[in-house]
DNA sequence: CAAATACATCTGCTTTTCTGAGGAAGAATA
DNA sequence: TATTCTTCCTCAGAAAAGCAGATGTATTTG
């Protein structure tokens, strides 16, 4: 790795010197003394060892054919930077650039394209990298810088994430239209016993849902564990069983055709679901992002995510 | 003017950082002590405001995507730099670029050429830029940087112009074929006496050559002035009368068609053809013509440039 | 639990860069 | 011709940037 021997700085100076036609002249554009322009010539000429401006006592100074051939190159290499720099100060203040969410959160598609929409529509050159995980690698992956902002279940947290509540997410009964447990005016977790129960077998779901029945003293009949939120509905939807969930799409239709019914449940503990984002300051873009999504879920929408 | 807020140094370092996923590797890459890369990432960090890379005591460094982006836009930077910095070398050592010559020396498309040839020989990155002048013009041109090396005449010289003596021109009696003063054995300007006389008259060749018929003695029945040598071959030829000059091409014949005879005189000083540079350090790409220059004039073929 | 790894922080040193004063050379002007 | 103006040059000292090395700490690894 060779070293810079010249910087920036320096070679800017000569560039303007040699645009000026006048150390003079470069300085006050610089502002900076005159001196400090000569030395910046000088170094650049004794770098390249070669004469690259004609100094003349009081008419300022010209370039050289080879002299201004550089000047003329280091032109775009100063513009460079300074877009370079532009986006730095844009990562912090303007809204553009890609936003990298995670979300354990399997009925993110309910909700997230609405946020995003509204984040776009000002701005153009704004990206979403979205990526479906589970709630420890959605942590880790703002550990290690591969995401901005995660959505995911409050639990189990890490150190160095910071975590905003977004809303409380009580358990519900998922079941098909018609099913014995629909007739009911209230149900309560207890009234699980001997059902036949679907499990969502996602590393916080999981654990939650066997939580939950433990805690209500029921014996889970778990006929099935899946790991993906539509293979639950569309089980419950055949009529495989039940389901305990905690948030629901706007569709009461399963990807099998069949109609689900979403119970509310008199007891169990809800889940937390909340933002999470690294330790630190972040990109205004991951600010007002997560302002909207905390926008969004104290508005009326959000209500129909959950079942009371 | 905007300040540049990041020196390239710090902005490689944290390049450097994000790339190796380490601070103590890319201290190692960059030849310098870990703690100047963590204050590279700090003041980059602090500079845009952002969290860029994610600190894990033991593990290293991992960029945010933001980070990973910036870094990304800074490498072509880096590039660009030691783009710039090559070609800046080049200048000094390399026979690249273009080579701005000057010439007051109206039958240069005689010999140019061919020393041009000899130089591009071995490498194809070189221009040429041959700009036709006069004296003043010649070297005011060096002096300004808009010429690297001019051919001129050696009197007149301005400071600041450094010269090398090429050759000694001694002048010539031009005259048409079956010319009455071909006849002579021997010729003498004050043969001249009376004979109708084509003066190129440029800046220095026109009082050169009055000069050297005053000190003949002798008064010059000038017949047509002109500011272009083969107008005067041309005149010559169709018999206007006859020229006094240094210099001849390689051809014996004028553009209208007609025979021309050189006639050595036997008096008269010589016009002295020099090249000529800016004071100071030049690039090696002017020595070395101006070298080959020399060496093609100390050769058999300059002979064939003048007449004795 | 100990060793190794790698980041964090702080102090003082070195190099770079800048300033400001004084001077000199060429150009413009009276 | 003498004077003034502009502009560049030089140099010493000061400010800033950059760096090394020591020390401390969190985390991983054996």
């Amino acid at each position: 790795m060779d070293d810079l021997r010249l910087s920036l700085r320096l070679l800017r100076a000569y560039m303007v010197a040699v645009d000026c036609g006048s150390i003079t002249g470069a300085a006050e554009v610089l502002n900076v003394a005159p001196s400090a322009v000569a030395a910046a010539i000088d170094r650049v000429e004794a770098e390249f060892g070669a004469t690259l401006v004609v100094r003349a006592r009081a008419r300022g100074i010209t370039a050289t054919p080879a002299g201004r051939a550089l000047a003329a190159r280091i032109r775009p290499l100063i513009e460079d930077y300074s877009d370079v720099m532009q986006q730095g100060y844009a990562l912090s203040q303007g809204l553009r650039g890609t936003l990298h969410i995670g979300y354990y959160a399997p009925i993110a598609p309910a909700f997230l394209p609405h946020i995003l929409r509204n984040l776009t529509d000002n701005t153009s050159e704004l990206n979403f990298s979205l990526q479906e995980c589970d709630n420890i690698t959605a942590q880790s992956g703002l550990l290690d810088g591969t995401l901005d902002v995660a959505l995911f279940a409050g639990d189990e947290l890490l150190a160095g994430v910071e975590t905003r509540s977004l809303m409380d997410l009580p358990p519900y009964v998922l079941a098909p239209k018609g099913h014995a447990l629909s007739a009911r005016s209230e149900l309560s977790l207890r009234d699980l016993h001997d059902t036949p129960l679907v499990l969502l077998d996602l590393p916080v779901a999981g654990a939650y849902v066997r939580r939950l029945l433990r805690a209500a003293e029921v014996t889970p009949h778990v006929v099935a564990t899946c790991t993906s939120v539509e293979m639950v509905r569309s089980l419950v939807g055949a009529g495989a069983g039940v389901a305990v969930l905690n948030m629901r799409p706007r569709t009461q239709q399963s990807y099998g055709g069949d109609i689900l019914r979403t119970l509310p449940l008199t007891d169990g503990d809800p889940l937390h679901l909340v933002t999470g984002r690294a330790a630190g300051t972040p990109r205004r873009l991951v600010q007002v992002f997560q302002d909207r999504l905390h926008d969004w879920f104290t508005g009326p929408e959000a209500r129909e995510l959950i079942t009371l």
